[in-house]
DNA sequence: CCAAACCCGACTATTTTAGTCGGGTTTTTA
DNA sequence: TAAAAACCCGACTAAAATAGTCGGGTTTGG
């Protein structure tokens, strides 16, 4: 699995494309101006997701994308395999390179560091992402209230003087 | 924390030196020769362990490098971080490209899979990764004594006809 | 003093990344 | 039915990163 721009990329494009689809198709036109990714570029990107059926499309004027699945059916790890394609984990996949004791030890390590990037990125989905997000957006304006509120009290103080 | 060749490279010279260093500082040309990697990148490579205090060099003939701690204490993620340097983990550090609700979402994403990333390497320690292959080779032995045995009661079992 | 070793900055070929370009095709709507 | 909005797609390309090489040092044991 590898960690590129362009996986980064395709989250946020996957994400804006989850927060507005309620309202039908999504335009990369839309996305490509919100996130300030280049429209070809973002063509690209979703010619693959479409292609490992990640979102769907719909031709003519008023269509777009859409998620082909729920957006917690969706993980992190699908987006990125999607569009960084395999290129193999851990480079000497059984051929040369590997030699002599240090051979197993090191290919072990990396394919269990390649597992556990895996499982992390597995573990994330767009819903969990949005959820998330929205938690700490309450938090947030929960915050601004209270110091309002304080604020308001010491206005109310100094007044009475 | 990048993953690159370069970091894998220089975990299987430390593995070599970790190996090979009860008789004293192992030289740059014997690496070279046992696991196949250039004599000049291994110099690039070890000025930067040098650098972080992970090797010590000892000049001259008969000279080399020695672990400048014991196996135990040197993780993988300080020999990775070592000779690939910094380079900021999320991009967008703070600037630019992070934009609307998608800015944060993606950002402590990344964040968390570095943390991820760095907590599975920093648990793994040059002699750990030993003690690992070590078992394993150990299993191996077994196995095979096994086998022979079993190929021995065959065979006393054939010469009874 | 010489050879074995480390030391180091500058250079370079190759690959990857990020993105453009120029053409399509499909479908809605006026 | 024509125009326009959208997707579709392969080929090309500039810039950056990677994975090294090269050519000179310096240090030190014998």
């Amino acid at each position: 699995m590898r960690l590129t721009t362009k996986g980064r990329f395709a989250v946020t494009a996957m994400l804006d494309l989850a927060l507005r689809q309620a309202n039908g198709p999504v335009t990369l036109a839309g996305i490509s101006e919100r996130q300030h990714i280049s429209l070809s570029y973002l063509e690209q990107l979703f010619g693959k997701l479409r292609r490992r059926a990640l979102v769907e499309s719909v031709r003519g004027p008023g269509g777009g994308y859409c998620l082909a699945r729920a957006a917690c059916e969706i993980t992190v790890a699908e987006i990125i395999t999607a569009v960084d394609e395999p290129i193999d984990a851990t480079q000497c996949g059984g051929r040369e390179n590997c030699r002599d004791e240090s051979r197993c030890m090191t290919h072990d390590l990396w394919t269990e560091l390649n597992t556990t990037i895996h499982g992390f990125l597995s573990n994330v989905t767009l819903a969990s992402l949005i959820e998330k997000q929205q938690e700490k957006t309450k938090r947030c304006s929960e915050t601004l209230s209270i110091v309002k509120d304080q604020r308001q009290n010491y206005l109310n103080h100094q007044n009475a003087h």
